[in-house]
DNA sequence: CTGAAAGCGCTAACAA
DNA sequence: TTGTTAGCGCTTTCAG
């Protein structure tokens, strides 16, 4: 820990022999001044090592080019995609982020905020794992800029959300390009928003009598639908699910039970969640829901709400892409592919 | 977005009648001054919902309640719940953290550390996926202390793990107290530090003997593994795995050869990673590597080490504890659990 | 016991 | 083209 003192404009402007003032003009490429001088301040401050104290720039610039994400997500499913798609966007521009983790406890996320906004962060990119339920917590009349992804937020807001319709319309057209024909959905608890659109969009490409079963969003439900299934009615040769838990309990069940995958029946998963989706046999073909790509564009939209450009607000929604792995057979990959992936709406 | 300005130390003091140096010691219970003044000036800060410019106060306080937490774990499973523990012990101390994932990627992670330096953050948590792994980055000179966190540091900084060897021999005690006598140790590649660890520990209470085989961190690599098993030499009675996914894997392996678990064979995982874990028929026995605890203890210390308080460098090794669920059959559940858990070394 | 004044490190008017 | 002068909002000597 070499407590060597950081080196100050100052010091690059005594070197470099002119005034802080130039120095600073200098290096943040402002002001007038010979190239010459520029290049000189820039050079001895390269030399030197210098690197401005953030902190002080943030304190006259009003912007600490630091955003906070807020998020209920505890596992990190959603959250760490997007997380990683916000860096992506924001580093270069030496933008850092705080993250902080707050499960549904409201006072706790109030705390987390006031440090937020304490450290003068220039906004804040709320997060969470249900499209339709808030945090508990009301960003509404903050001093800076908040866009919400994943999570509901108010009407007026900047918002963005992967689109579900889409998704389901993408899985269920390859199971019918497939060539299947008794097409069944088995998804989550029917009071998720999501859950909703994606069981309205599949019935629309599969024939409004295709049947839904809402369940939970586990394995076990996945084993329990396929026993429903097979013990009541005509069965199915196509399952979609409603994420990839669901259609991994879903092989399973049916694996045990000797009915083959894909041979028999396709099946198809929602969140592509590689630790779900590779490891069940077959590796499951899922709906990518892009939460990376949805982090960059949060980052990219708080940023300009940060510069103050204007945002026009909203619910934006983005596409998500289907990944075609074995669970659904093969037979047509390429003619999947071309239908399947990256359907703008 | 209400852009009413916030209130300034200034305004807090012009209101209760004092002077900036005043307030601003009586809102830091510095200084002296009649009970009456400090009460007053903190009635009317709270009163006006003063809260102060962090930015400004770590300028002159050189100290930015702000710590950077560095990793390169990328799906979270071990950063998360550290995370967590990190953000518990200092929430309370108003202190943020910076959130930044490093894919191994030597480049980003400098942008990343020096991004962190240039905000002042008062000490870096460098956690990884490995123990025996460096990041990516050399961080042993720099301004700020460093806490390693599942990761390896350099020999004379602070460094905390999970103690393995602990955690493998609860593991295996408690599969010896269920009076399992052919034990087997299926692990990851034999190159990990907390593999050999482990392996180790399983041989010195299972005997030298007990075959231990080593191979991949995956769920086929547990399925692959019975099959060898089951096909070779004599059937073992009880199976410890080296993570949870393994674990999965052989349980599952285990159900579609007509094994009973935990009837014919007890089944033990690492990790409890919940999602695996719980997920598993039947749920896994597993070890809790205690995460959050360690968390806990980084954010701790680093605080410690960023108040210039002396801390011991080394390596802190915190104890694992066995959670008992329904793999390694529950007979002697109550003798397991009190040899089991949270043991000392 | 209280307040005026001097910074923390940097940026930005305004002069020169 | 460059430098002087004020701050940003807060803390902290050091006089009063």
């Amino acid at each position: 820990m070499a407590k060597v003192d950081r080196i100050r404009i100052y010091d690059v402007a005594r070197i470099a022999g002119v005034s802080v003032a130039t120095a600073s003009k200098a290096l943040n490429d402002t002001g007038r001044m010979t190239e010459a001088t520029r290049t000189r301040v820039k050079q001895t401050a390269a030399a030197l090592g210098f690197r401005p104290n953030a902190m002080a720039r943030a304190l006259t610039r009003q912007r600490s080019f630091t955003i906070g994400l807020l998020t209920n997500d505890t596992y990190g499913r959603f959250t760490l995609p997007v997380m990683a798609g916000i860096n992506e966007a924001l580093v270069d521009q030496g933008v850092s982020v705080f993250l902080c983790g707050i499960e549904d406890d409201a006072t706790l996320a109030k705390v987390h905020v006031d440090a937020m906004l304490d450290k003068q962060v220039d906004g804040i990119i709320a997060t969470g794992k249900r499209i339709d339920r808030r945090l508990p917590v009301d960003l509404a009349d903050l001093p800076v800029p908040v866009v919400y992804a994943f999570t509901e937020g108010p009407a007026d807001a900047v918002t963005l959300v992967s689109d579900d319709a889409q998704g389901a319309r993408a899985a269920t057209e390859c199971l019918l390009a497939l060539g299947r024909r008794r097409l069944v959905h088995v998804t989550g608890p029917e009071d998720f928003a999501s859950v909703a659109a994606r069981a309205a969009a599949f019935r629309q490409a599969a024939g409004s009598a295709a049947p839904v079963l809402f369940g939970a969003w586990s394995e076990a439900w996945g084993h329990e639908a396929v026993s429903r299934l097979w013990s009541e009615g005509p069965v199915p040769d196509a399952i979609f699910c409603g994420n990839d838990q669901i259609a991994r309990g879903v092989v399973d069940a049916l694996r045990e039970r000797g009915v083959a995958v894909p041979a028999d029946v396709s099946v198809v998963g929602f969140d592509n969640w590689e630790i779900v989706s590779a490891a069940t046999r077959p590796p499951l073909t899922t709906v990518d829901m892009n939460l990376k790509e949805l982090g960059r564009e949060a980052g990219r939209l708080i940023l300009e709400l940060a510069e103050g450009k204007p945002v026009e607000p909203g619910i934006r929604t983005l596409p998500c892409k289907l990944v075609v792995r074995q669970s659904c057979g093969s037979k047509t990959l390429a003619a999947i592919q071309g239908e399947g992936t990256l359907q703008e709406v």
